[in-house]
DNA sequence: ATTGTATTGCAACTAAGTTGCAATAAAAAC
DNA sequence: GTTTTTATTGCAACTTAGTTGCAATACAAT
């Protein structure tokens, strides 16, 4: 699955994502955007590229929802290995983790998704 | 550390979770305690009881704070072992999980805090 | 160039969470 | 038991994240 219509507004998205390894919150791009497009349409492409496996998202410790590279769907083909993510308590900034997750099996539970969030220092502001 | 007075609805909301060994929301308890307390009051008391290490909080996909009984704070002296929770994707309950969870160490990181989420299917929803 | 439809902007909305302040009720002091 | 101190509460008003409907626009296919 790709993306229909290549926009202006969703290539500026993909832009950034290119250059940029960090996983980014609407309201970043909303601030960063401000001037290039509406705060509906930043959700809009989010949700698209999501869909389509160009982007992942998880949810950090405030609540908010931050996108990155990569397809973590469960039914990607791909099948992207899962990772966990990192958020710097410092400098907000937060990245995907170059790890391997393992998910525990438990006794009549079925798990078919997971999130693994650690927070602390980056490298830059130790 | 403690909370410093017994009041009906902070001893409302500690029968709540004496009863009931789940992950529950503000939302979940605004709307349980509606007639008895205001949202407000609710924010604060969850607050107080996380402070004084009687709730810990984890946030669920959704972005929803939960709470559940017990320390997790990171300058605890009690030191409870850190868990991973569930939330049902079916019947929405969430729970702590009976599991230890561990921190991987990476170079150029400090960890101070970590989140584990699973999702799925509980023994009743299956 | 024309057409079909995905995408966008806008305004209005919902829902979660926060704040200031006056009123109330625990608990301490008397 | 009464008074005093101060933590806690309710309320209203607010902020912020996220959603929805609809008309206008702009891709891309023909």
């Amino acid at each position: 699955m790709s993306i229909s219509r290549k926009t202006k507004t969703t290539k500026l998205v993909l832009g950034l994502f290119d250059q940029n390894n960090n996983a980014l919150s609407v309201v970043d791009l909303v601030s960063l955007f401000n001037n290039e497009m509406n705060k509906t349409t930043v959700y809009r492409i989010l949700d698209r590229l999501e869909k389509s496996g160009i982007l992942h998202s998880f949810v950090d410790r405030n609540g908010l929802k931050r996108y990155a590279k990569g397809d973590q769907r469960a039914d990607s083909s791909t099948k992207q290995s899962l990772h966990p993510h990192f958020l710097c308590n410092d400098c907000g900034v937060s990245t995907c983790l170059p790890l391997e997750v393992s998910t525990p099996s438990i006794p009549n539970y079925i798990i078919n998704s997971s999130q693994h969030l650690y927070s602390g220092q980056c490298h830059k502001c130790q």
